[in-house]
DNA sequence: ACCCAGGGTCGTC
DNA sequence: GACGACCCTGGG
């Protein structure tokens, strides 16, 4: 672990409320003086921006500019896509205006996979609450600057949980998904890193439907947010039904609306980068 | 105190 | 394909 800065200039799409608190993570929390700190897979990191510049202060175990530009997809043209996105649908307009400092982070692929089985029926506070007690009891402990900070456990480690434990964490009745997910990762019968060999995107999400817990919108969520990184998926929960319904398809009972239809409407309107629209209408309707 | 809903999935019919 | 069950917690 080595201390670094590293920081950029006029970077588009780069907002940190719009980052840290679309939804699409859970171990970013933002300090009194406006910056965020966020515990990611290669230590900690601090963002604050001040004006058009961001500045990254990190405590981490390889180079800062290679995390950065990885973690927050640096490479992606933003400005194109969201015109593009723009020009589809006028209430996605709307939303992309509401949300534009958005970028969808390429967050790491098992931790993303334990952070949205524990999503399931489940609300933020709670979520960020549970990840955080997982990280105590079973991730190393980081201290940066005299203050403590409890890594995301590894895949041993995590292994290393019983179903009971799992559940005076406070998981609920996922423990059980969590535990045997963890199992099935840990022995290899699901090796994670050949996932990134496939590149279709259906097969790839078949695949992540074999993990217990993993249903049609955790995997959608896992493909959208870890840096397996892909748009052509739509993640249906709650807001996203009451969104589509209420905007597109104004049925009188947004529960009679099958996940089929939403998601022929989505790619018909949105097309290959239905995932990232998907982002801007969640936001948008989670915040007004 | 009580009720409801939350970034759903699973088993059953 | 349609139901209900499922842990727990914050907010009304």
């Amino acid at each position: 672990m080595e201390e670094q800065i590293y920081a950029i200039e006029n970077q588009e799409s780069f907002k940190l409320k719009d980052i840290f608190e679309c939804g699409q993570c859970f171990r970013w929390n933002q300090n009194i003086d406006g910056t965020y700190t966020g515990i990611i897979k290669n230590g900690i990191l601090n963002v604050e921006k001040v004006q058009n510049r961001i500045v990254f202060h990190g405590f981490l175990d390889d180079d800062i500019k290679k995390i950065v530009n990885k973690y927050f997809d640096l490479e992606r043209n933003y400005t194109n896509i969201k015109l593009e996105l723009s020009n589809k649908d006028i209430y996605l307009k709307q939303s992309i205006d509401y949300g534009s400092g958005i970028r969808i982070l390429n967050q790491d692929l098992w931790e993303t996979i334990i952070s949205f089985i524990i999503s399931a029926n489940n609300n933020i506070p709670r979520i960020k609450n549970i990840i955080e007690n997982i990280s105590k009891k079973y991730g190393n402990l980081v201290i940066w600057k005299e203050k403590s900070y409890y890594m995301f456990p590894k895949i041993e480690q995590l292994s290393k949980a019983s179903v009971q434990e799992l559940r005076q964490l406070g998981l609920g009745f996922r423990d059980k998904r969590v535990f045997e997910t963890t199992q099935i990762i840990a022995n290899k019968e699901i090796n994670l890193e050949k996932l990134y060999l496939e590149n279709d995107t259906l097969n790839l999400r078949e695949r992540l439907l074999k993990l217990p817990g993993v249903g049609s919108k955790v995997a959608d969520c896992i493909l959208l947010f870890s840096d397996l990184k892909r748009f052509d998926v739509f993640p249906i929960d709650v807001w996203v039904r009451r969104v589509m319904n209420e905007l597109y398809i104004k049925n009188e009972n947004e529960n009679k609306v099958s996940k089929k239809q939403i998601m022929d409407v989505a790619y018909e309107k949105f097309g290959d980068l239905e995932g990232l629209a998907q982002q801007y209408l969640f936001y948008w309707k989670r915040e007004n």
